[in-house]
DNA sequence: TTTTATTACGCAAACGTTAGAGTAAATTTT
DNA sequence: AAAATTTACTCTAACGTTTGCGTAATAAAA
């Protein structure tokens, strides 16, 4: 394998020092045009190019940020990344993305790893399983090291740094005040086991939905996925109940998508007999037929956000920074899963 | 912020030199017991890590190989990451994913980037941009600095590397050859324009069955999507035009899918009237309506083989490294987008 | 008691880079 | 002609780490 050109190697070439050489390819003025002329020269046909890891030594900082998700299949999460990765660009950030696949020891790993001098900081969203265990200490030990975090979507509450969240409460009540001002009296909901922090809050915007309007609740209607199960199965009971919903929140695309395929299995049709609303910014929703009404969850704003900042906090001397939590709207995006009813004011 | 713990701090703080801490972090029998113990609690009291820019630089190796991929909104080229970053966990490496975005200027500045001593070696699929513009030296000046390249999908034949690619040939024609089996006679193909590669490949694939099966190729049933313009309109000639398909195959999920919105716009059922096979390894087509038949690109698997070529080529110590090209078989994934047709042997 | 081993540390170089300080030689000024 | 300035370089330290080598001091062997 051929050797990388370094400042040495030119030095050597000439018979000069390697200051010399650094200098003339900064085209300083210290050095004679005649040296600095085939210097450059040859630096350029051997396509020499400073060596990173020297520089980011050097000046102590790396220019690179990490992202570390649970997840890259997700729709959202790419989205998330895209946001990150344009305002990166254009503040000259590079980006690493490191996967936890929602395991805990991978979180643990991947922090480890990024937090020895790799990058200037880390925005994060944080494993289910890391949620489940409720063992955040490699997150403040990595604050402790003074390595600026900023978490997003999953946050933890107890963690002191920057937080991006999606409005999942506002959301989710949205999309349940839709489905009860479309006339829906019976509205299911399928969610996540309640450790999974965005799975609570839409849970919480629901109650919030069916509460102010005066709608029952029905504990027969919610319907918690393991996704360690078939989902399918899982929601063969709702069907089989006493109470068929004629409306139905799901937390994600997934479970919205799916419980239309079982609720057609059944005999049920979408919007006609029930509605339903899922919550994302995924693709499946536009593809599903119906398609699907969804709350649009605008992770590429959450990620600019993010990335906004953590580069604030990158560049700020103060030492009693103060943190911030913002929150990035939701809003409904009516597709045809719902009827067309026309809301009065 | 505050400061990283560094070898130096912990000398000073017990009056020693560096090289005691490093030693005595290091179990080294050089060292005394007593002062050992003493480091040692201290190190971990604060969290010792030692600078990962350091050892990378000291030791010629960072233990980090970068990807590059146009999209990361792509189902498929997600799927070849979680391939990549399972093997290169257990291999101890990490992962560092850029994102051209289809543009070639971004590719040659992530190339650039990481080709400075960020990583031992890149695999890498290469923008759409770039292709149509078929310049490919930011390319090959990575391998002129000895840097180990692996490309992935979307390859060039010209550069001389490892590659990884799927059999889009072979699984176009199979595509293609199932639709004939069932009987179709006029099938379309929706594809990309002909730069693409392996947009390219599948169309050979397309006509290499017709061609066999002695079934007569048609223009207007070939349909080359813009992506800058609406792709449902550009679909709409298809069932305007005199020859109406009876089965239609797409060169991915979404030409797919929409191909089959649109067929259901123009009052025809599918598969009953119109049968449709996409390519993909995405998630769109589970939850169509029908559920889409597709050619399965085994993404995972095409990450790993990446992985595996490129660190062979990284350990390799030989001048003279034969590289390969490696090809992943695909397959029909049926679901209800094609006829059920007993096939006869 | 002298020689040899052992213990326990420090020194220095190396990875590649930059930038301020130092220094000969050449040139200009007085 | 002497002094001052400019030119064109080199030296050195620094970023954080590792490791072979050197070396005191102590301990063991002859």
């Amino acid at each position: 394998m051929k050797q990388k050109i370094t400042l040495k190697k030119i030095a050597k070439e000439f018979g000069v020092s390697i200051s010399t050489v650094s200098k003339a390819l900064k085209d300083s003025h210290e050095i004679s045009s005649e040296v600095k002329e085939k210097i450059q020269a040859f630096a350029k046909y051997y396509h020499y190019k400073p060596n990173s890891l020297a520089l980011n030594l050097r000046n102590q900082k790396t220019k690179t940020i990490g992202v570390i998700i649970p997840e890259i299949v997700h729709h959202f999460f790419t989205k998330v990344i895209t946001g990150i990765e344009k305002l990166a660009n254009e503040k000259g950030y590079n980006v690493m993305i490191c996967l936890s696949n929602e395991s805990y020891e991978k979180e643990v790993l991947n922090l480890d790893m990024l937090a020895n001098g790799v990058v200037d900081g880390i925005i994060a969203s944080v494993a289910k399983e890391t949620e489940a265990k409720e063992d955040y200490r490699h997150f403040t030990e990595l604050i402790d090291n003074g390595i600026p975090l900023v978490m997003f979507d999953r946050v933890v509450d107890e963690i002191e740094c920057n937080k991006v969240i999606a409005d999942d409460k506002g959301g989710a009540f949205l999309a349940t005040e839709q489905l009860i001002k479309n006339g829906c009296s019976n509205i299911a909901l399928i969610t996540t086991p309640d450790y999974v922090t965005v799975g609570h809050e839409r849970k919480e915007g629901y109650l919030k939905a069916l509460n102010e309007y005066n709608v029952p609740t029905n504990e027969d209607l919610v319907i918690t996925i393991d996704d360690q199960k078939s989902i399918d199965d899982q929601l063969n009971d709702l069907f089989e109940g006493n109470t068929i919903p004629d409306g139905i929140f799901a937390v994600n695309e997934i479970y919205a998508a799916t419980v239309m395929k079982v609720a057609r299995k059944f005999g049920h049709s979408v919007p006609d007999d029930i509605e339903v609303i899922g919550f994302t910014d995924g693709l499946i929703s536009e593809f599903t037929s119906p398609s699907l009404t969804t709350v649009a969850q605008h992770g590429r704003t959450m990620g600019q956000k993010a990335l906004e900042l953590l580069l604030d906090e990158i560049d700020s001397q103060d030492l009693q920074y103060h943190h911030k939590t913002h929150l990035i709207q939701t809003d409904l995006k009516v597709r045809n899963s719902t009827k067309k009813v026309q809301l009065q004011n």
